[in-house]
DNA sequence: CCCGGATATGCATGCGCATGCATTTTTACG
DNA sequence: CGTAAAAATGCATGCGCATGCATATCCGGG
């Protein structure tokens, strides 16, 4: 009892026509009478017939010398996090807007990276976004083999010959450097994601250079993993001493809602009155009341905009060059740093 | 400058063997001589060859009458939110780790579902799975008339003739009543999501019963629309008059944290002290310290697992029943409520 | 060394569609 | 009304693969 789905032929049959004209009912550019493209299509409805995607981009090959699946492919982590959570949404509505088709892989380590978009091109995608992480160099070739545009999101290579939208993260680093010290911290922390993670990197140098500038040192360093729980238990290694820092610097906001929600509600500190605190990302929760934590700003909506953009661009025509995009990162003035907030 | 693929003949070619030979190379069951095989696969790494996925579910709709192309389609709404960016999450990690590729569509209004189910099934997904929403009758003949199963997640059919995993709303609403009202409120108000939704509208008739089977009514109703600010809007309608709640039901976290915050940080009010409140999905944010939200919990991991088991059954063998699930979801008791906290 | 069964291999075919090409129909205009 | 150009249509084909079927090769026991 298997169910044949229906074909082209199928309502070819009905309409009294060719399967060509099913075709070309179909496609909105092919040379049809409107007549009969009004009933081609009301017989398809009526007997439940939809273009088959597959064999649509099978034939494609023939004709464009290449197959258009009309699929972007997703790699990304950690997509609970609220901020990656917000980039997908974006990513996803973008995308869709655009009528592209998003065939979704998630990764718990950047090793799973490669064997991800190996998986992935097995359905010949057009092209391929990745989320902060980065590819090997041999995919890398086999992407420019296939002439599938690759676009990393939030990380980039330094060979700089493959697509990438980023933030800038040591500017960033730089600016919460900046503002501690002109409010008059003099013990500044740092608590990073895993020590590994380059964009993690980026912004403790960020911060290191402009401290060191001013004369001063990273006071202490801890890393986390970008979980709530990451950053309370460096909260906790943090003011455990005698000597506690006066400010923290956090490579992601949710780290730092972390140390916030440890240091006051566990150690009963104040902030910004015992230290002040600053996050990274702007992500939604980090404005609300009872957290007010000051952060650095990525626009994640235009960047996704900017990286839908540039992909899209790529993947109608691949002999365009690559582009690396860098935003930077505003900050945005809360409660949890000492000192005037703006009006 | 046309890029071809590489294809099963060009490893045949080098290979000096058939096509087939390397197709079936490629088949794990197929009969072929392990030293060819080994050799093949070798050639196709040389030369960077992979199968294509869709000229492979193309080949099998001749072979098993009907294609399977090994994706499952998923329709989700406000991925952004934590609950479902949790749920996104396991549901990714579980199909991936049982070999089956997702589809993603994300709609912002429940009339879409359709138009988005429509266009998945143009790629001759093997089953799809929705989030939050239901199906017209129509789409959903459609799937049946396809041998497409469909899942539901979160969300029944009054019929019961599609899948469908969800918890048990009116009982989570019921349990919410009981426990404000062993804790002595007597002006419990409710906050749901929007009006028409189903979800909402259970966990508000159960708390509506059970408060009702008390003697006592439902002191106000409010309506948002699932997210922080809509809570935090909420709130501030609930306590602008003079009598206000001493308790507050919320038809999700999300929005009984915006309650929550707006309460404390906006109205300078105590929870547990001058209301109790009670959310409800238990996301990972309900635990933080600074929160600490009771709430009734959704074992979203078991509900997932179960979501994916029943419906790879039903691809695998579309002839098996429909079967319904619901999962009862227990409250986890935390300090917004007053009372006694459990040791 | 021979022969039968098991295993391995290649050939041919079609999944459903889009499109080049040849042919027919329509349209426009003198 | 005639004719040339434009539009519409159908036929045939192949995209890359898996697999049924026919044939070739292997293996072991007598």
């Amino acid at each position: 009892m298997r169910k044949k789905s229906i074909t082209s032929y199928d309502v070819a049959k009905v309409a009294g026509v060719s399967q060509s004209a099913v075709s070309r009912a179909f496609s909105p550019t092919a040379s049809i009478a409107e007549k009969k493209r009004k009933l081609i299509l009301k017989i398809a409805r009526e007997i439940g017939y939809q273009p088959n995607a597959i064999a649509r981009s099978m034939s494609s090959a023939r004709a464009q010398g290449r197959q258009k699946s009309g699929i972007v492919g997703i790699i990304a982590t950690r997509i609970q996090d609220p901020f990656f959570a917000n980039t997908m949404a974006y990513f996803s509505a973008q995308l869709q807007a655009k009528g592209w088709h998003m065939l979704l892989f998630t990764v718990d380590t950047p090793q799973e990276v490669d064997e991800a978009l190996h998986s992935l091109m097995q359905f010949r995608i057009d092209g391929v976004i990745i989320l902060s992480a980065i590819l090997s160099e041999h995919m890398a070739k086999t992407c420019r083999a296939n002439g599938t545009p690759v676009m990393l999101y939030n990380r980039s290579t330094t060979g700089g010959n493959i697509n990438s939208v980023q933030i800038d993260n040591y500017a960033g680093g730089r600016t919460a450097a900046e503002v501690l010290l002109e409010t008059d911290h003099k013990r500044i922390a740092f608590v990073g994601g895993t020590e590994t993670d380059l964009t993690s990197q980026e912004r403790e140098r960020g911060l290191s250079d402009r401290v060191a500038e001013a004369g001063l040192a990273v006071f202490r360093r801890e890393y986390g993993d970008y979980t709530f729980d990451s950053g309370r238990r460096a909260a906790g290694r943090l003011f455990a001493d005698e000597l506690c820092p006066d400010a923290v610097f956090c490579a992601s906001d949710v780290m730092a809602l972390g140390v916030l929600h440890a240091a006051r509600h566990e150690f009963g500190l104040k902030v910004p009155g015992d230290f002040s605190l600053i996050g990274f990302d702007d992500i939604p929760s980090a404005a609300w009341p009872g957290h007010q934590l000051t952060s650095i700003r990525q626009p994640v909506r235009r960047m996704v905009r900017e990286a839908v953009d540039i992909l899209i661009e790529r993947m109608e025509d691949p002999a365009l060059a690559p582009k690396l995009v860098t935003y930077s990162g505003d900050l945005v003035r809360r409660a949890t740093v000492r000192g005037p907030l703006p009006a």
